[in-house]
DNA sequence: TTGTAGGCGTTATCAT
DNA sequence: ATGATAACGCCTACAA
């Protein structure tokens, strides 16, 4: 069985080349009528264009490339699926590769993606120092860890927090803890403004709401570290409640609360952010505030694509959180 | 800037593109000197050799396709990053895509795959009914989910099962409980068949040691359950260790315990299985027998890439587990 | 609107 | 051992 190609499907139709490649195009100046057999040919005969040729003829290869830091991040995992969903509504595939947060790596893995004749590529550059030689003509957009200097894209940490915390103040609370992420990290820091905004629309309807922060690392054991520090402090001081920069530090910071005998959330309210399955496995399930993962993956894919603009250099594309409202958060005792 | 192909290189080197493309490809006819000299243009050129003529031109496209049922399982993710690692080791590239379990994604993705000439696809099979059509004369190997008629490469699971439980005999438990998987699905066999073969051999020793089993899902809840239901009898019947099926229900008993008041490791050890970056993240940490992903992922690549031959068909190739000690083991009370 | 033909960058075949 | 050249499958001027 020879490998069906565009000239089996002119021969059959009747047709030119030229024609049925007008066809798979959607080349506007085919007759409607004539357009219709031609599909009917390429269906009946099963007919794949042969994306090797068009990509070597053409311009494009429907193909994008996606580099990760870390492909076991459930965060960067998801995006990754997302970004293949939605590549794969317009016809595009994904080729991933994983910097492991290596700047030489990630540089590598860019340049075989530009051989590739990819699109485009979905950065979320490495952690490592670098500087990212941008391939010419070749559209690339940033995800997640934002860069000066490059079209970028990523969920709205600063508001996203203080949708949080604005979630506690309604149920009540005053005394709301902060776990905050390293003071190094961009998305930390963006975070914890979003808990100052939110604490200081408290203070100005003249509240006690001083500031209860602790610096913690993202993870688990950091966050139950945190959590064990802020909540080492006489009952009516310590907080009613804790939002916490992470899922891991809200999960490590339950943890806490529970060795310490405090049930939550009778007596504490906790709040994560990141959205990641863990948190709905947890018991009680974790209140958190959910990143718009897909969303970000859409629109990055939407922006190689043309279908939107690509967002200005200065000023990065900054997609809502949402609220996921669990188990772990409810009105604050009275003193 | 043009871009840099074959031609320039053979005209600053003085030679025809037929020679460049033989140095390119190892042929064995060229001089040493005058390869040495091609290959410094070719570095000098920072020329890189267009896959998409390749492909198009011969038969390989040094792509290879990989189709899971969802990369946000941490499983999944791992063997994607482990594939694309193997890949990358042989100048390959991996694209990813993913059949949500549904049988006519599946087989969409890989004609997609087809298609686009990959030379090889590692396919997750998903849970859906389906018949698979073998791309005719397109390598496939089927990962971890094995199927009839197919090579298949995956973690050995009865005899990793079976290394967990006897290293529960070692330490001196007898009373072994089980949280078993679903009833339909080929690997929670196999994992229950590793526990019977390692209960067995301790009744050939007159001990007592009557099997203790409990069905369950693979998921966190579905192991607390069954932890309660093992859990709940008078201390001298009660079970001194829990094998679980998986890391996510042994977690699961792990809370079960907690809650029943009973201490781990002192009054009761628990052994999960599959490895998953979670278990060492639980407090305590979690002893695990962890599937050999990486091993089952350069595999799977060796096989397509024909480093490495093919499983017979009726005979999967098994991968042999290990134990990853964590801190939920230890030598049983005195009854 | 449709057909014709050249060429994309590479590899393989056939000469030399 | 090396060089010249056709062919891979498709797209796109250009011609009709």
């Amino acid at each position: 069985m020879p490998k069906v190609g565009i000239r089996d499907v002119a021969k059959l139709a009747g047709v030119s080349t030229g024609t049925v490649s007008r066809v798979l195009n959607d080349h506007p100046s085919v007759t409607g009528e004539l357009r219709v057999r031609v599909r009917g040919i390429i269906e009946q005969l099963g007919y794949m264009p042969d994306p090797s040729a068009r990509s070597m003829r053409g311009k494009v290869s429907r193909l994008i490339g996606i580099v990760i830091p870390d492909l076991t991040n459930p965060f960067f995992s998801e995006l990754v699926q997302s970004a293949e969903q939605a590549a794969a509504r317009h016809g595009y595939n994904i080729i991933v590769m994983t910097s492991f947060d290596q700047a030489a790596k990630e540089t590598d893995r860019i340049g075989q993606l530009t051989s590739r004749k990819v699109d485009g590529i979905i950065l979320v550059p490495s952690n490592d120092f670098h500087t990212l030689k941008p391939p010419k003509g070749l559209p690339i957009v940033i995800v997640d860890r934002l860069l000066p200097g490059y079209s970028g894209i990523a969920a709205d940490h600063r508001s996203g927090v203080r949708l949080g915390v604005e979630h506690l103040v309604k149920l009540g609370h005053r005394r709301i803890g902060f776990i905050s992420g390293p003071k190094d990290s961009v998305p930390a820091n963006d975070r914890l403004k979003g808990y100052i905004d939110a604490m200081e629309l408290i203070s100005e309807g003249k509240q006690n709401a001083a500031p209860l922060i602790a610096e913690a690392a993202f993870d688990y054991e950091s966050g139950r570290s945190a959590g064990n520090y802020l909540l080492a402090r006489a009952r009516h001081e310590r907080p009613t409640a804790i939002f916490a920069s992470s899922d891991q530090q809200a999960i490590g910071c339950m943890r806490a609360a529970h060795d310490l005998g405090i049930p939550i959330p009778a007596a504490l309210s906790i709040v994560g952010f990141d959205g990641i399955p863990l948190a709905s496995m947890t018991i009680p399930r974790l209140t958190t505030v959910k990143q718009p993962i897909q969303d970000i993956a859409a629109a990055a894919v939407a922006v190689l694509l043309s279908k939107q603009g690509a967002p200005e250099l200065g000023k990065p594309l900054l997609l809502p959180c949402a609220i996921s409202e669990g188990e772990t958060t409810s009105s604050p005792q009275p003193d």
